[in-house]
DNA sequence: CTGGTTATTGATACGATATATCTATAATAG
DNA sequence: CTATTATAGATATATCGTATCAATAACCAG
């Protein structure tokens, strides 16, 4: 149902295969109480267009007509909002990526620059008992992985 | 050698123990060519005094005498030469710790903010494994635990 | 549909962090 | 001891992200 009055302008033009995405998003943002606005889209939209994890700022750069703060707090939103998840690069930059939910964690390519999705690496459970073996009671942790996609290292 | 001639101030006080963790450092730096200076070995003096992981900024306040610009240089340095390792909490600050040198990780405690190391933990072969199996060919990683050391989870 | 409430926007200012610049100084080599 | 060159420190600057606040737009009730 929200995903058939979110169209403020009522254009029949066919919808890029992002729209889907952006509703998506929008109807779980609507969910949580948040608004659906025409910026707040655009954000989400460049967002999901970006093919590699991205800073705040090339989405500013991205969406001129945006203000900044907009755009910082869209992404902020997103981020606890568990859409988009951030993501480490090995130089320390911080970067922004579509979250394909669920608990995961990515591999970052030093050469092409794209994340891939680790989903089955169970790391979690072994540094839990580490730890514990240490006294050490885990709550959570942080991990990237660096190197190079099957493309790059194929090179 | 070095550790004898590096006492710009010839004071025959009793060295504090840190002094050794010090001059070892000083040493390390000179086999990288760089110069043995006073500024240099307070913020040296003041990093390794530092109880827990500690921010730039914290070192700048404890070292009054010592310019910003040059606390950050000397930290930078450090990082470089891997005597100090940067520590990521779990809020996203960044902050440093004396390096116990050879590849290891932190567990920060969330309570008290100390950091243990975790050195026993192969998690590397596995993840080099999983990350393998998805085509990509790891080359590093960054890992940080979160939870509660022994003391504050007895508590 | 219409109006009122309230989140949201965007321009700007601000703060925090880290680096670049440049001259004076100090450390090392010879 | 002198020359060379890294380093220090003061300051300006860059970057990143948030706070402020009036104007606007989204949503809800009626």
């Amino acid at each position: 149902m929200l995903a058939s009055n979110t169209r403020h302008k009522g254009h029949d033009h066919p919808r890029p295969r992002s729209a889907a995405v952006v509703d998506d998003i929008v109807s779980q943002l609507a969910d949580l109480g948040y608004r659906d606005t025409e910026p707040r889209r655009l954000v989400i939209s460049a967002a999901a267009a970006q093919g590699r994890p991205f800073t705040a700022e090339e989405l500013c750069a991205a969406l001129p007509c945006v203000g900044r703060a907009t755009v910082y707090r869209g992404l902020r939103l997103l981020v606890e909002a568990d859409l988009v998840c951030r993501v480490l690069l090995e130089d320390r930059d911080l970067r922004y990526q579509l979250s394909h939910q669920g608990h995961h964690h990515h591999m970052l390519c030093a050469v092409c620059g794209a994340s891939t999705d680790l989903t089955e690496c169970d790391v979690e459970d072994a540094l839990r008992e580490a730890a514990a073996a240490a006294g050490f009671q885990m709550s959570g942790h942080w991990l990237e992985v660096y190197g190079r996609c099957g493309e790059c290292s194929a090179a």
